[in-house]
DNA sequence: TTGACATATTCCCATATAGGAATATATTGG
DNA sequence: CCAATATATTCCTATATGGGAATATGTCAA
C-alpha cells in the first residue's frame, strides 16, 4: 500500500511546506493565482497544482473574477489539525515543567560540570 | 521531485493516521512494541516501521528494558504543528462568527424557505 | 472573430512510500 | 552454549507524488 493521497485529508495536504506557505498567504487576503506565483517562488503550473490539492480537501475556496481566479484560505478546515495537536498540550506542558524543575535543582542538587 | 520523506519533519510523519493513533496511545503511558501491536490492529513489522519514522523525527523516545523496547510520545515535538495551526484560529473564529450572524439575521432579514 | 492574458491540465520521470512475507538481530533463562 | 521471546530490517510491489515542459481551456477587449 502506498502513502495516502495528498488529497485524502488536511493532514496529508499540509505536509507539503509550499502548501502551508500558500495557506499562510491566503489567510490574510484573497489573492489571484498570479499574485501567489509572485509571492512564492514557484512556477504557475506548480501553484495551480497545489491549489487543486488544497481545494480538494476544502482548505481553500475559489471564485472567478473575470479572467482571474481568486483564492482564499478556508481556515475552519485547519481545525482538525489544531484539535488533534492541542490534545498533546498538557503533555508538553508537563514535560517542560519537569525540565525547568530539573534546571532549578528542585529535587536533585545540580550536577556541576 | 517526489513527495518529501515521511521522516523529513513532524508534519509529514503525522500525515499517516496510524502514526497519529500510535502517538495518542503512547502519550498516556510508555508502552512496549507488543502492547502497541495488541492495541492497534497492525502487524508487528508495521508497528516497528511506524515507530522508526516517529523516532527519526523525534516524536517518540525509546528505551530498552530487557528484551522489550519501551516507547513514549515526545509531546514537545508536536508543538510546531500546534503553533502553525493555531495561527489560523483567529481566522476561523471570525469565519464562524459571520456564519452565526448570518443565521441570526443581523444584517439581512432571514430568507424563510 | 482574433489575439492577449490568466489559469488549468497533461505527460514525463525519479523517488519514497505502506504493507506483506521472510528473515535478521538482540536479550534472557537454563 | 541453546531455545524462546521480542523487536528490527530487508526485499517486494503498486501507487501517488512534485516539478518541468508543453499544451489546453477560459475570458476579455477590440
Amino acid at each position: 500500500m502506498p502513502r495516502a493521497a495528498t488529497t485524502s485529508d488536511a493532514f496529508n495536504a499540509v505536509a507539503e511546506p509550499r502548501r502551508r506557505d500558500i495557506l499562510n498567504f491566503l489567510a490574510l487576503q484573497e489573492r489571484s493565482v498570479g499574485e501567489i506565483v509572485d509571492a512564492m517562488d514557484l512556477e504557475q503550473p506548480s501553484v495551480s497544482k497545489h491549489l487543486r490539492v488544497l481545494k480538494d480537501v476544502g482548505l481553500v475556496q475559489a471564485r472567478r473574477e473575470g479572467r482571474r481566479m481568486l483564492y482564499q484560505t478556508n481556515a475552519v478546515a485547519i481545525r482538525p489539525l489544531y484539535e488533534w495537536s492541542s490534545t498533546f498540550e498538557r503533555f508538553w506542558r508537563h514535560q517542560l515543567l519537569q525540565v525547568k524543575e530539573r534546571a532549578e535543582g528542585k529535587k536533585d542538587p545540580v550536577k556541576v560540570n
